[in-house]
RNA sequence: UCGGGGAUCGUCUAAUGGCAGGACAGGAGCCUUUGGAGCUCCCUAUCAAGGUUCGAAUCCUUGUCCCCGAACCA
């Protein structure tokens, strides 16, 4: 059952396995059909059904479809369709529409329970209601409706009497709440809409808050993940589950953080806006960071699963480096992806000393390192086709391709020296040379004349060459951050995004290619054949470049342009982007109390408090005065237990060591007797501090009695030489690295004492280790 | 009456009081019929300041910065 992998939900699914409040896994993946699946949703696919595989559980694709102004069949069938080529099977695929009923049962239920009413207040009436951030909403004059009036109401909400937003039914739960979702959230609202799935049967549609925990608990969902903007619906979706019950297995929210890419956006509605502004062509288009983008694109779903994998799963907002996608691709490319030759922009090289005729070389479709089998015949003759890429007039050093007299192999074919340039473009580039072939040389022999042969470059026969259209892909965006600072995304569009090349050649394999075919061109990168492609003309994209020197130069091109620069006034400003303002919503957004501040307001009201404060700061100092004298519990409880050890040490446990093992406990509920009796051995010295930490969680958190507690952590006879004798012998090279200078490894050292004693005195371990050592 | 979260190499992420580790990116070298791949080595981090502890990324305090919440969206 252990899984190697280590996260935080992962974790707290090993717990519930663990102890019982589970016995086994569900999860579900669910999207809101209103657009495609993009990489973004690809992680919480590849965790929901990952954790799901992991534990023998199960997962459910079901739509979150609770609105029907913004959703569509399109991307019903879109969805399910990625989520399957993702490679993942859902145990069931299922829609809230079909829940509709049930839902709609309980929300009678509520009514009937008195915890739920019709408000007629209008949207603008509602939000003026509700309060604000930092100041509570008041009652809706509708709160307290009769049971029997809002039954009345809700069934006629329900039979379609009322029109759009005349009623809503809301929780009654608190309108004061410090959490803006508990104060009397909506849970209908009307809606004279046709829905894709339940047609005209319901002109009421649950929100998301009631939607989404009741179909979590129906579908039996044990562990229900979501992004952490959900984290403030928590509280409330508990609520509906705690008013709606039992139930069994009773599902438990957890939110991550969503995935933030480079050089992408990844909200739906301004990938809407891409597709419906034509930036791109369609929802599919290569560039876009959908699911169907990348396939069209050519990346595997192994390759993003891959690279869902290496992200890893946290709380902590976070933007990926686009260079892992691309290295998760190159990895899965590199093993997948046959080796054929292709020439993006050709210069016709007539060979001099071919004896004529067309002669079938045999190339391996994967180098030797890849270890796959397969080769393919490509046709040569006297006319032969290069990339201009490969050709300089006048080459910089470190050259390795062609050049005037200049010699290089033909990948899989003979070695050639370039004698002259036979005929130029208009832009002086060279479309036509003429070369010497150097038959001795097939089989990876050198040319017998001793030429040096710089490198090895691409080639395609001319005679028996396809054409095809080449179309060439970079990031959408020019910046990494298109959204960052509120700056228009659609501003920083990339126009060069798309390029495509038209003349190019590719050997004559590839004619009977098929759509979704992918292929490495060697040495130009790695591509895949688009559905655009029709028989005799052939579309290929570009996947992803080859890691390389090109990558490199365009990467520091990138870098320059966003450079900081020295204006004429010798001031130096750098991009847009870094002098970009901070979030104003947060700006706006006021400051939140300290504890300190509570405290003070507490002593402020609390004469009592404000003494204590006082008098404690005068002997133990005013910080921990200020802790102590914060409130009647904690001071209540300090006094008792300093006065069974002194307030020094009472003050030190309390504060420093109290809070561990008091977890969300409130520190009232301690047993001041028990803990009294600690203190005092503490303060006699009959138990070591590291006892004490341990007899303290026992009483505090096991509720054992001192006189146990004590008992449990009493130090062991032991032989402490030998302890660290034995532990040294069976670390040498530890032992030899810390005399060596490596210091740190004391902590290993110590660690491991008292992993094999478990109750030796720290402090005296850590001596005598030392004094070994030395 | 504001509340809820978060901060570890450039980036992502481990370490659950005991060796700050891995991956990507970057650098150097080897190898190579792809300037690909592979191999070797290197660089680089605990937000800050105090405290508790034999020992702190981890516990306590204060401060700083970031994200989320006031849709009849999800």
């Amino acid at each position: 059952m252990a899984v190697e992998r280590t996260d935080f939900i992962r974790d707290i699914i090993e717990e519930d396995l663990r102890t019982g409040r589970h016995d086994r896994v569900v999860t579900r993946f669910p999207p809101e059909p209103n657009g495609y699946l993009h990489i973004g949703h690809a992680k919480s696919i590849c965790v929901n059904f990952g954790v799901a595989l992991d534990y023998q559980g199960k997962t459910n694709l079901r739509y979150d479809d609770t609105n029907p102004t913004k959703e569509d069949v399109e991307y019903v069938e879109s969805i399910e369709r990625d989520v399957r080529w993702l490679g993942f099977e859902p145990a069931a695929v299922l829609f809230s529409a079909d829940y509709f009923g049930q839902m709609y049962e309980l929300a009678e239920r509520l009514v009937r329970e008195g915890k739920a009413y019709v408000c007629d207040l209008t949207d603008e009436q509602i939000r003026e209601y509700r309060g604000t951030l930092s100041e509570p909403g008041r009652p809706s004059p509708f709160r307290d409706r009769s049971v029997e009036e809002n039954l009345d109401l809700l069934r006629r909400m329900k039979a379609g009497e009322f029109p759009d937003g005349a009623r809503v039914l809301r929780a009654k739960i608190d309108m004061a709440s410090s959490n803006m979702k508990m104060r009397d959230p909506l849970l209908y609202r009307i809606r004279h809409a046709h829905h894709h799935r339940s047609g005209d049967a319901w002109v009421i549609y649950p929100m998301y808050d009631w939607a989404h925990p009741l179909e979590d608990a129906i579908e039996g969902i044990t562990h229900s993940i979501c992004t952490l903007e959900f984290e403030n619906n928590r509280e409330l979706y508990d609520w509906v589950l705690d008013n709606t019950g039992p139930w069994n297995p009773r599902p438990h929210q957890y939110e991550m953080a969503r995935l933030v890419l480079d050089y992408t956006v990844m909200s739906k509605r301004k990938l809407l806006t891409l597709v419906k502004d034509g930036h791109v062509n369609g929802w599919d288009d290569p560039r876009m960071p959908t699911i169907s983008g990348m396939r069209r694109r050519g990346y595997s779903a192994e390759a993003i699963r891959a690279f869902c994998d290496m992200i890893g799963i946290a709380k902590a907002n976070s933007s990926v480096d686009i260079d892992k996608l691309e290295y998760c691709i190159r990895e899965d490319l590199n093993k997948a992806a046959p080796r054929v030759l292709g020439v993006l922009r050709p210069i016709e090289v007539e060979l001099t000393g071919w004896p004529g005729g067309t002669e079938q070389l045999d190339a391996p479709f994967f180098p030797p390192d890849v270890g796959k089998p397969g080769t393919r015949a490509v046709p040569f003759s006297g006319t032969i086709l290069i990339d201009r890429d490969d050709w300089h007039d006048d080459p910089p050093k470190d050259y390795k391709r062609l050049a005037p007299g200049r010699t290089v192999r033909l990948r899989y074919g003979y070695c050639i020296t370039a004698d002259e340039v036979v005929e130029r473009d208009a832009a002086g580039g060279v479309t036509k040379l003429r070369a010497t072939v150097h038959l001795e040389t097939k089989g990876g022999k050198n040319p017998d004349g001793g030429q040096k042969v710089s490198g090895v470059i691409h080639w395609v026969d001319a005679a028996t060459s396809v054409p095809v259209e080449i179309r060439l892909y970079e990031q959408l965006f020019k910046v990494p951050k298109p959204e960052e600072g509120g700056q228009d995304f659609l501003e920083n569009i990339n126009p060069n995004s798309l390029e495509v090349v038209r003349g190019a050649r590719v050997e004559a394999s590839l004619a009977a290619a098929e759509v979704g075919a992918r292929f490495q061109l060697e040495r130009v990168g790695y591509f895949v054949v688009d559905p655009d492609t029709t028989p005799g003309a052939l579309v290929l994209n570009r996947t992803i470049t080859l890691r390389g020197e090109a990558v490199k130069a365009a990467v520091a091109n990138a870098q320059l342009t966003v450079g900081v620069s020295v204006s004429a006034a010798g001031t130096v400003s750098g991009p847009a982007t870094a002098a970009a303002p901070k979030n104003p919503k947060a700006q706006s957004r006021p400051k939140t109390k300290s504890p300190a501040e509570q405290r003070a307001e507490a002593r402020a009201r609390d004469s009592e408090l404000a003494a204590a404060f006082t008098s404690l700061g005068t002997t133990l100092g005013e910080d921990s005065a200020d802790l102590l004298a914060g409130d009647r519990e904690t001071l209540g409880v300090f006094r008792t237990l300093a006065s069974a050890s002194s307030d020094d040490l009472a003050a030190k446990w309390i504060i420093n060591e109290l809070p561990r093992v008091l977890g969300d406990k409130p520190i009232g509920g301690i047993d001041t007797a028990e803990v009294g009796k600690l203190f005092a051995a503490l303060q006699a010295g009959t138990v070591a501090p590291t006892a004490g930490k341990k007899a303290l969680a026992a009483i505090v958190g096991g509720g054992k009695t001192f006189e146990a507690a004590q008992a449990d952590v009493a130090a062991p006879a032991i032989d402490l030489g030998a302890a660290i004798d034995a532990v040294i012998a069976a670390n040498p090279e530890k032992a030899a690295q810390y005399k060596a200078g490596k210091t740190g490894l004391l902590g290993f050292f110590v660690g491991q004492v008292m992993k094999a004693s478990p109750n030796a005195d720290a402090a005296a371990v850590n001596q005598a280790v030392r004094e070994r050592l030395a």
